[in-house]
DNA sequence: TTGACATATTCCCATATAGGAATATAATAC
DNA sequence: GTATTATATTCCTATATGGGAATATGTCAA
């Protein structure tokens, strides 16, 4: 077996950072194909490729007006990653205060020495 | 060019289903080869290869005791995901406030109209 | 030393990619 | 209808993959 398509899932289409910048580029706006060509500076079929990844997965919808097609972010698309990796977070957010609990120790501990 | 490697960086190497599940599997705890084996029901060499890519990209860290290798999850290296999809976080919980507050107005407005 | 145990590595293959170039589709304007 | 603009699709190739099977490496125990 191969590697899980890009289209399998959030996690996989996400995986390429030339989506990840595109959605940070595309934000809360809604933006022609074009205007991510300009501000992205790729080329239009490399965008328009991208796209089709991200839209196969919800992480953007379309919007036909015209001969423009108007993009914008799915946020709630990246809801599982964002589940999935939360937990983690709070691993090494413990580790880090229990870190700084111990530098205050460790402060203390001079100060007293100090005073001596 | 190709799809970035596996071992690009924790984007590319938690793409895959298996290895999110090794990391849950994993947890807090630090376990051996086997016991993955035996929790995850996979054969050893998938499961070495799949630590072996989560190793490269610094997901888990791996000491070894006697004959086995104990590994553990370094929860930091998931930061960078944490990072990039928190902000993204606030659009859609924003979008599920805006929805409340309609729905409570909505209901405000039923109750104005009952005691007419 | 030899065997048993724990783990890693190699070889194989089908499959999917990202990017570039060229081309197709679709909608508007003249 | 024809030209023009906006976007999508197709064809190409190098590259990496995950899984299976077989094998190698490393460590302990008798």
């Amino acid at each position: 077996m191969a590697r899980a398509p890009t289209t399998f899932d959030p996690f996989n289409a996400v995986a390429e950072p030339k989506r990840r910048q595109l959605l940070e580029v595309l934000g809360t706006s809604e933006l022609a194909v074009n205007d991510l060509v300009e501000q992205l500076g790729w080329t239009q079929p490399m965008v328009s490729k991208h796209l089709g990844v991200l839209k196969q997965v919800g992480l953007v919808s379309e919007r036909r007006v015209g001969r423009q097609r108007l993009y914008r972010v799915n946020a709630e698309a990246l809801k599982p990653i964002y589940d999935w990796v939360t937990p983690f977070e709070q691993l090494w957010r413990e580790r880090f205060e229990r870190l700084d609990q111990l530098l205050q120790n460790l402060q203390e501990e001079q100060k007293n020495v100090r005073k001596k």
